[in-house]
DNA sequence: TCCTTGCTTTAGTGATCGCTACAGAAAAAT
DNA sequence: ATTTTTCTGTAGCGATCACTAAAGCAAGGA
């Protein structure tokens, strides 16, 4: 028929991944973009549709790689405790590695937006992530590990605000031991289940 | 001598302020800053230099203003724990208020910023407030009114993050309500003081 | 071998970026 | 009233923004 593409799509996306990761989404330039990926902005286009698609892919493919440890914990844990505990030292590790970029996408890459539909996709993948923890909170309340009066949607809120908090501490150069210390002091605000 | 200004630079300035606050730095740009001020391009340079001088003085009359409460709380609370605690509780307060942007502009204006500069002048009043948490606990220790193996440093990295995390959640929408939950949820992990 | 098809490169679109030259206007000094 | 000085508005600088038209090139089908 006709002549294929010459580069590899999924490394070109993988590029544009930790290039937006990076710098966030308007901070990251078309012309940054083809560099990393190494193309021409044509190919770009032809490949991925415009920057904000690009975008789009991107934080999917994060959701499924870098950011599915969260999912992962919160289903394999037996117990909510040890769900949110695994979800904050996995963060810890994660966001610190020296081989990408430190935090969390999700989180900084659409700080500085003024694309409002930008802002709510991350928005609501943060939202997502609250939700799940709430869930698997509930989920503990009603198998009669947290008392019934248990505010869930408050813990939920809590530890969202934690990853949130490790993520930007990370940015800001936070060693793996300071954010495994933050995990740790955060598990003792977890609900003192008193005896019966 | 001569002609004099026609517009008032203190009103300038808090219009500046409140711009890159919600928006950022970068993500600010001279067209939506004169716009905001009420004046030309011209008289903005010839008042404030130049796009970054500006943001230092709108970051340095925002640490005297609406982010005065963390040093305040800091220095008039008798002893840590209602220090920092009044510090969150403030915070929560101050985040969340209807007549300005949500959250820290300290936080949240230079995450998606390509100049070393910018991010390092915000990096450095963060490690400041960080800093100033630590050494109002490390007071407490030396007042015995925490052991004296009290882990200092990882707690003003716990309460950091606290911070850092409310401002977010605070951006994403979070009530008065839901930030002083998570304020009282942070102080449940100060550390026990077990009598002797 | 030649044609068709689609990816490639080159080069450039109008719009916006931070910033400024220039000239007119206004107020204090003479 | 005239001069001096500094602010003000207009208009535009070169650079970069996201994006694309046009033409060359490579590979499968005839």
């Amino acid at each position: 028929m006709a002549r294929r593409r010459g580069f590899d799509r999924d490394e070109a996306l993988e590029s544009a991944l930790r290039t937006f990761w990076q710098h966030g989404y308007e901070a990251t330039s078309v012309a940054t973009l083809t560099t990393a990926m190494g193309i021409n902005p044509p190919s770009l286009y032809a490949a991925f549709g415009d920057k904000r698609r690009l975008f789009e892919e991107s934080v999917q493919r994060y959701q499924e790689t870098y950011g599915a440890f969260a999912a992962r914990a919160l289903t394999d844990e037996p117990t909510a405790r040890e769900a949110v505990e695994r979800v904050l030292r996995d963060a810890a590790h994660e966001y610190s590695r020296a081989d990408h970029p430190h935090g969390c996408m999700i989180i900084s890459a659409a700080v500085n937006c003024e694309s409002a539909e930008v802002v709510e996709l991350l928005r609501g993948f943060r939202e997502a992530t609250k939700a799940a923890i709430r869930q698997r909170i509930d989920d503990d309340v009603s198998a009669g590990r947290l008392p019934p009066g248990t505010d869930t949607d408050g813990l939920a809120t809590f530890y969202a605000a934690i990853i949130q908090g490790m993520s930007t501490q990370a940015r800001d150069g936070a060693s793996l031991r300071e954010l495994l210390a933050v995990a740790d002091r955060a598990m003792a605000a977890w609900p003192v289940v008193t005896a019966t």
